[in-house]
DNA sequence: TTGTTATATCAATTTATTTTGATTAATTAG
DNA sequence: CTAATTAATCAAAATAAATTGATATAACAA
């Protein structure tokens, strides 16, 4: 079989994958989808809460935080000692379809609420 | 302090955050998502060409492919010795936003092509 | 200051995923 | 039949991620 030798743009896959592997790495695990979902429902919410909430220890709860902020997905407010997170709207609503809304995403500006 | 206890449905949590922990995971690796980009831009794609085009070895191409379909991301279908794959364009663009179009999905039936 | 609370970070361990090379199974060609 | 090809699977090794308990840091209260 004769065969045409693909030309594979490298620095695209390269640089630009990578920051959706990030992100989508994020969202493999059910306890930061559980995390995420949380937030989605309830907005801004302190990690206070969120350890119950989720029933989880906090250095475990920290541990997952992180990586959701690191990818971009949720954003950190810190009022004294308490920390608060809510969801990078724009962030999830460019990456997850519109049937994931109220789950792990809430409505875009425009078309208004979904659920 | 005083804090309510928070009532969480754990049944939903196991059921139903599962399945979509699958499906990211499967989206949370940088070579998947370059199978999957090769899907979206050519369609229905025979791994023998695959092996090439993404310049990766035969049974690492196969363990990848294994997981995107198990996810139920791509379906195969086999002719004589033969596989080919291609996009599970219902549940990609289930998943994923249109913002992703033509990068790891495609354009809905409705409103037509995206790029 | 001293003690308490909230949360992040660290290091060690455990667990999960990926890679590799070899083998197997199925199909086809000679 | 025998040899060659395609692609899946397997077991071992390598790599990466998650969990745990302890500690650190910063803010605040007494």
């Amino acid at each position: 079989m004769i065969k045409e030798i693909p030309v594979v743009d490298n620095r695209r896959i390269s640089v630009d994958f990578s920051n959706y592997e990030a992100k989508f790495k994020a969202l493999a695990d059910q306890k930061r989808l559980q995390i995420i979902y949380e937030l989605t429902q309830r907005g801004n919410t302190c990690v206070c809460d969120l350890v119950e909430i989720v029933d989880m220890q906090q250095s475990k709860l920290s541990y997952h935080l992180k990586i959701l902020l690191d990818a971009g997905l949720i954003r950190r407010e810190t009022r004294g000692t308490w920390s608060y997170y809510e969801l990078n709207t724009d962030e999830m609503n460019g990456l997850l379809s519109q049937e994931l809304c109220c789950i792990f995403r809430n409505g875009d500006k425009k078309s208004g609420d979904c659920c």
